[in-house]
RNA sequence: GCGCCGGUAGCUCAAUUGGCAGAGCAUUUGACUCUUAAUCAACAGGUUCCGGGUUCAAGUCCCGGCCGGCGCACCA
């Protein structure tokens, strides 16, 4: 029977820094309580020599037949069990910090191990499948979840110190909406109801502000039913936050305070490199329009007012066809997407997005075919998403019948009316900007990961089959 | 969904032109009083992802399926 408790008082890395002092083969004289995983295992017969990882890093247990209790059996534990262990703190004579091991109890038993102590677990379906293996066997894999978890934590403190109130809101929604997304289909029995997993919580947080929340934020997960690559899971993360009394440019300097932050928390430094190339977070981040930006790649001025087939020839010069539906603006978005979003390597805002491909944001001011909408993008990839929310019921209702019209054309992304937000618009929605960061992605370029798998714990994975 | 690549012992990987399926580590047994991926000796370990086919002979070639990686599509 293994104890239903250990009473450890000492881990590695400060037992390390403590003892650092000691000379080799110098006896401490304290006696401390360690526990951990057996990673590493040596007899050499009257003694033997383990290496015990715990959260905090390793620290060697030395182990002596003439001192420890029961060393044969310490001598016959395996590589992966967890051991409880009382023991001086010494340094042996050949320099290692160890534990000299008086009593040693196994609080569990491995009855699987990986057996390989120098590649790990290469197997990709194992590691991602047994996790918890993955992590026992490989530190990187460690490595890449906590710098994950030090982001959320930076990111939620962060909103926290400038005055945001977090908050729940369902997951479980009758309407699909908040973004252009095929949604997850679901069922209640008792409500004998269908229900959509969120694709975005973005409706309910600015109903929120509505009821009086000025400044609110929800950092939760949202489930797309799209396709699965390095860089999309079924199941993300989004942080979104939305600010009563703030417009687009607000909010990016907002965003971009944000995220350079949370690379000064987790890393110390805005400098890094992503993937072997060099990456910086540092403000202001480039503000440009995503007319301006494709008209310099495509060599002639373009924007929303450009004819529709000047547009959808450019399109067809880079192999892409326009569907009929799309006017001037999807279009002008597309020729952006193929044209330049390989090419922005650091964190740049793109700004002006057509009203077509925005029916949640308000109209620009000087412009009304485009909006206060940007998107930031780093690495390459769309890092986080804001606008000047539009809070006219009037042109929402008319925003969401174009989104039906395109639904009834065939696009099965299209969003649908959801007339309890357009009500919740008529009680009123101050002026405001809202935002969204794919807080995997971040991970992603604070990890220095390429697949998104690294920085979620248990990535979505076919069932096997039998 | 499409294309390319991969799947061999518990783990990491070999196996020539189609010719007896191997090594290291792990497990088991033994030796060893300062090891560090300890070392040494011995034993054991297999539906070569699954199902068909070609062949005297298939891990290897062909067809189908399963799972994964990467790319494309979709998207964040």
């Amino acid at each position: 029977m293994t104890p239903y408790t250990f009473d450890h008082n000492a881990f590695a890395a400060t037992l390390r820094s403590a003892y650092a002092h000691l000379v080799d083969g110098e006896e401490s004289g304290v006696v401390v309580k360690v526990a951990g995983r057996v990673m590493l295992l040596r007899t050499q017969g009257k003694l033997a020599f383990a290496t015990l990882r715990d959260s905090s890093g390793e620290i060697q247990l030395f182990a002596l037949a003439a001192l420890t209790e029961d060393f044969e059996g310490f001598t016959k534990l395996h590589l992966g069990d967890w051991v409880g262990v009382t023991g001086e703190v010494v340094r042996t004579r050949r320099g290692e910090l160890s534990v000299k091991v008086g009593s040693w109890v196994r609080l569990a038993e491995a009855l699987h191990n990986f057996g390989d102590k120098w590649a790990g677990i290469a197997d990709f379906d194992l590691r991602y499948r047994h996790r918890e293996a993955d992590l026992w066997a490989n530190p990187a894999s460690r490595e890449s979840l906590v710098r994950r978890s030090q982001v959320v934590r930076s990111l939620r403190e962060r909103c926290w110190a400038a005055d945001f109130t977090e908050v729940e809101t369902p997951m479980l929604n009758a309407i699909p909406t908040g973004a252009a997304a095929r949604p997850f289909r679901t069922f209640h029995h008792a409500l004998d109801s269908d229900f959509f997993l969120r694709i975005a919580p973005e409706l309910w947080l600015k109903r929120l502000v509505v009821g009086g929340f000025e400044r609110v934020f929800e950092l939760g997960r949202v489930f797309r039913n799209e396709g699965v690559s390095p860089r999309h899971n079924p199941e993300f993360t989004m942080l979104e936050l939305y600010a009563a009394y703030w417009n687009y440019r607000d909010m990016m300097a907002f965003t971009e305070e944000l995220v350079a932050g949370v690379a000064m928390d987790v890393l110390g430094t805005t400098e890094i490199e992503y993937q072997g190339r060099p990456f910086s977070f540092a403000t202001p981040w480039p503000r440009r329009t995503m007319a301006e930006l494709a008209s310099e790649a495509v060599g002639e001025e373009v924007s929303v007012h450009t004819p529709r087939e000047r547009l959808s020839a450019l399109l067809a010069e880079r192999d892409v066809e326009a569907h009929p539906s799309w006017g001037p603006g999807r279009c002008l978005a597309e020729l952006f997407e193929v044209s330049c979003e390989h090419s922005l390597w650091n964190p740049i805002f793109v700004t002006d997005f057509p009203v077509e491909v925005s029916p949640l944001a308000r109209r620009h001011q000087g412009d009304p075919e485009l909006t206060e909408r940007f998107e930031s993008y780093a690495a390459c990839r769309e890092l986080s998403n804001g606008f000047t929310e539009l809070n006219d019921p009037v042109d929402q209702r008319l925003r969401f019948e174009e989104q039906a019209r395109l639904a009834a054309a065939g696009d099965d992304e299209a969003m649908a009316i959801d007339e309890d937000y357009i009500k919740a618009l008529e009680w009123g929605l101050p002026p405001t900007a809202g935002l969204g960061i794919g807080v995997d992605r971040l991970s992603m370029l604070i990890a220095d990961e390429s697949n998104i798998r690294e920085v979620i714990a248990f990535p979505t994975l076919k069932p096997l089959k039998d």
